[in-house]
DNA sequence: TGTACATCAGTGAACGCGCGTTCACTGATGTAC
DNA sequence: TGTACATCAGTGAACGCGCGTTCACTGATGTAC
């Protein structure tokens, strides 16, 4: 049987295949990914798609560097825009990124849990190609502390915050190759990162149901709390 | 051919069966459970297992009400262990139990990803099982929380914590029908619980492997952090 | 304008696999007499 | 002590299914002349 595609049709894509499987995996869970069952959908045969992906991984890499992509952007447009809409505060930047970060995992469970959730069993990211994306998006955070940092607004020295002599913090180099990142930094990322994360997590899996009515207020609450806390926020809002 | 099971041998059991569940879980993530499988390595044919389990769900939720009890009775244990030993200080009990739910996590990381992983597609936990152990394990953490609160060390109208007066939190019955928890209780509870439970889902999934070098010294700390923000530790350790 | 040809995206059949579930059955066991 | 019998845990074959991957192929398209 001839192919029913004619030039005008845009046909098969790269970007048609992950748009599938996305769709599939919003259906069927991160697990649910099949090759012939996103064919199928595409009304197309399932060998077809080894023309764009020769093998099911390379097809799920590309949808998890799409997703950290995505949630990179996401948070970097995030507090781009605060600052320039609102004020230079890296704070109040820091607040816009934090609520960006609650609301794409929100609106991207699928994608998020692919990326955060149970590895895929006999699935080995390859870590050179999903690093890059991944530390860009956690940058964005740590960036912000650190502009608060030079301007002297979080905890040093001279008003010093509680941190053990003995924790060692892996040290993150800059993006582009810069001074990594002073300690105090990443203590403070990775500490606000693991609150957000733990409140996100258990919302999207649904374990919070019966203990808080209204997530979202939760979480307002929490990283306004977060923030004022270590200085960057003096007034409400 | 004839059944090889003697009287003497203890043949199949439900356990049996779960524990061969939980050991090829372990190998292949939750989502590579197979009754064919678990079949294979008992040693017996598929059917067999259908006399103890009607259906593949049917032992996915045995597995994660197990799950459930197994961590709750770990941190149970924990708190009146430290309670006999050290003190009756609920919050050195409270210490203790939430260095029990990191170590819990980790020495059954299938079934910690089991019971707050990816859910599994297809299979609906049935609540009316699930629930009692799950809000028991929680319970423990309240329980202690309330102790404090009555023993007036927790922040409360003196010592007012930051809690919006709009943020409603859901209330959850004491286990035995008793008067609910307050709401400072359950406030402080499910933060707490956030925090570290962020913590242990990265750590499990290896999210912060370039961040932090001494995962256990991170969340020693972080929880002593946490319980001397609530007033409940004094000194440290 | 017309013809010959290379390209290559997509086809259809086939491979070998594992899955959950059903079914009639078998045969060792323990009990009743 | 011996015999007849009910029980029921486990068997083996079969069902229909979907999967990832391979392979030789086809035929529309666009290009070169």
């Amino acid at each position: 049987m001839p192919r029913p595609r004619s030039s005008q049709q845009p046909g098969l894509t790269a970007g048609n295949i992950k748009d599938g499987a996305r769709q599939l995996m919003d259906e069927m869970g991160t697990q649910g990914l099949s090759l012939r069952e996103i064919a199928r959908r595409l009304g197309v045969t399932a060998p077809a798609i080894y023309n764009y992906f020769p093998r099911l991984d390379d097809l799920i890499t590309a949808l998890i560097v799409d997703a950290y992509r995505d949630l990179a952007d996401a948070l970097s447009t995030a507090g781009q825009r605060a600052g320039a809409r609102v004020s230079a505060d890296p704070g109040k930047r820091l607040l816009a990124v934090l609520r960006t970060y609650r609301a794409w995992a929100l609106e991207h469970p699928t994608e998020f849990t692919l990326i955060y959730g149970n590895p895929i069993p006999g699935y080995q990211a390859p870590e050179e190609q999903t690093r890059p994306e991944a530390v860009r998006g956690f940058a964005v955070i740590l960036d912000l502390l650190l502009e608060a940092h030079s301007q002297g607004r979080l905890p040093g020295r001279a008003n010093p915050l509680p941190m053990p002599p003995t924790l060692k913090v892996g040290i993150l180099s800059a993006p582009e190759g810069q001074t990594p990142y002073p300690s105090e930094v990443v203590y403070l990322g990775v500490m606000g990162w693991y609150h957000i994360h733990g409140m996100i997590m258990l919302e999207l899996f649904e374990h919070n149901t019966s203990l808080v009515s209204d997530t979202g207020l939760f979480y307002e609450f929490e990283i306004q709390n977060l923030l004022a806390r270590l200085g960057l926020l003096t007034e409400t809002n």
